[in-house]
DNA sequence: AAATCGAAGGTCAGTAATGGTCAAACGAAA
DNA sequence: TTTCGTTTGACCATTACTGACCTTCGATTT
């Protein structure tokens, strides 16, 4: 468990506690309470709250200056489903796999034992990141989540 | 009795004194305590530890990183169903891949409406007969079969 | 109104901490 | 002697974290 970890966990739990799916932060005051550098904060928010995994970042520099996390709403939950199996497209990298399973992992579209044996899978089956391959992987990816969502 | 087996040995035991069937290891702390290096360690994982054998391995590098190893439950007729798993090779044809799904329905491995959501996601994704789109439908059949089988 | 200042947040490159890969050497069994 | 599983080490890839420097924005001063 890293300080990333941390801080994700933190934000998460914040955004559990939060009425409207969204929570307002300090950079420097969030590095302050975890004892670590601002562009820490930066380091996870990009990482961890990515689009992909359901997450809008919205900032305003300058005095009075903030950062506001956005979980997506549940409501269209079916809708981002549907939309994120399309985003696989025709190719994606080994980095690009692991996104996407967090993503449906984040929407509880799948389990998260599902995720391991899928990317177990994906693995043993696709090595390397040459188009081939990734284009291989995509349609291997799509293939497995398509029957773990469907069935 | 080799480093090897002593190292399966250990983790296999832990995986018994675990609470779910999982547990987590750091490479390079498990490398100096059976005094080797840590490639070795890897050694141990892909040949011990396979998917074949029930196993499935996740781990993440940089900073804290790790590796985790997940058992899987073993299922009866495993053995069956793992051989004809094999059986489906790097090439199918559109008839084949039925036979196969069949095959599978017969043993309970999976149920109709896999076997139909399988079927009907191939018939989608891969058209005709030609050597190169047999070798894409036995990749996705086989993807599609092992999660099932195992999630 | 323009210039300036201070208080945010943003970016990026560098360093450290992990784990991964692969080919060669080794060694026991056939 | 050959073979095949084991072991090693050099080199690679990925992730975490930091700090110097940059940009933006509101408020204050000229």
């Amino acid at each position: 468990m890293t300080l990333a970890d941390l801080i994700e966990n933190y934000i998460k739990q914040r955004l559990l506690n939060s009425k409207d799916q969204s929570i307002a932060i300090s950079r420097a005051q969030l590095a302050e309470q975890f004892r670590c550098v601002p562009s820490q904060i930066n380091y996870v928010l990009t990482t961890r709250f990515t689009i992909e995994r359901g997450y809008i970042i919205e900032s305003r520099r300058g005095g009075g200056g903030y950062i506001r996390i956005f979980r997506l709403d549940p409501k269209e939950r079916e809708n981002l489903i549907v939309q994120l199996f399309h985003e696989i497209g025709q190719s994606v990298s080994e980095a690009a796999a692991d996104n996407f399973l967090d993503a449906f992992l984040e929407l509880s579209a799948i389990n998260r034992k599902q995720v391991q044996l899928i990317r177990a899978y994906l693995q043993q089956e696709v090595v390397g990141n040459s188009e081939e391959q990734d284009r291989l992987r995509a349609s291997l990816l799509k293939a497995m989540i398509f029957v773990v969502l469907n069935q």
